[in-house]
DNA sequence: CTTGCTACTTAGAACCATTCCAATTCGTTG
DNA sequence: CAACGAATTGGAATGGTTCTAAGTAGCAAG
């Protein structure tokens, strides 16, 4: 199967089925409403818009599905991490490290100069006030990079 | 002023009397907490260290603090967007933009190249499964980027 | 077809981080 | 020292998310 993949309810099938499993109405429907409105909804949103099809969904049944599709990789979850607000008193320019397995944050060295590149994507319309890169995966063992380890590069969906 | 502020316990005071605010004990003590342990920890970590110098700390206060810091620019808050999750579906490389006037989400295009080479910075022992690019800012009115615009620049710390 | 299994949905309770509020205390200024 | 505003405090309230227990639905085997 291609890395890229469909961004049409059928590709909703065919991922689930990938995953052991079940295509269901309210998935369906939930998919259907998130393809339809780009516009970043947050569950309570989505909950609300998807009432409309099926009255009688409940916001359990929204969550649910919303994670089920993170998993299959058809939809993000936009928000950092869940969970409580970490400080840093550290005020070199610099991305996070979260370790998904320990729960611990890692600052990572950020090169000005590339920090200038990832401002320099905004259009002239966008002001930002400040960026956050943030990495989440484990860095468990110091795997000494196998010299040509295909492993899967991160991505930015 | 300069841009790099000291991160010692002594650019407190400074910090705040530019803010016009006041230096206390707590605002003191928890700052110490932040420099001398730099582990990233949550308000409630923060609380209980604090406590061991300052019994009678409550919570709020601790939360206060913090956000003092953070306005005063020697504290950063590691979490993106505080409040509810959001959901996107647009499975092609791209960052985010955060407008805080309106609470709207927008995609940014991300040049795969950049992806690389943000991805790179991170040492050999860090597996990523993903990265985060938000921006927080305004995109209010499309300001068309006056020629020689000295407005600071995004930061990353 | 029917019994049983497992996946899925549901409603509401529970949780947890954070914010709000009202009352008190502290510092500074007059 | 009097008075005012800033800061702190404890507890209640909020809001997003997760948990739990019970019900429903689809599929497989007999």
């Amino acid at each position: 199967m291609s890395i890229e993949a469909q961004t049409t309810p059928d590709a909703l099938a065919q991922r689930l089925a990938d995953s052991g499993l079940r295509s269901t109405p309210q998935r369906e429907v939930v998919y259907g409403v998130l393809l339809k409105k780009r516009d970043h909804p947050t569950a309570d949103e989505v909950f609300v818009r998807v009432k409309s099809e099926l009255p009688t969904i409940s916001l359990a049944t929204v969550y649910n599905c919303l994670e089920t599709l993170v998993q299959c990789d058809l939809v993000r979850a936009v928000n950092f991490e869940r969970g409580p607000t970490r400080y840093c008193p550290n005020l070199r320019p610099h991305a996070h490290f979260h370790d998904e397995q320990t729960g611990a944050t890692h600052d990572i060295e950020l090169p000005p100069m590339l920090l200038d590149q990832v401002n320099a994507i905004l259009p002239a319309a966008y002001a930002a006030k400040s960026v956050d890169i943030i990495f989440r995966g484990s860095a468990g063992s110091p795997r000494p990079t196998p010299a040509g380890d295909p492993g899967k590069a991160p991505s930015a969906n």
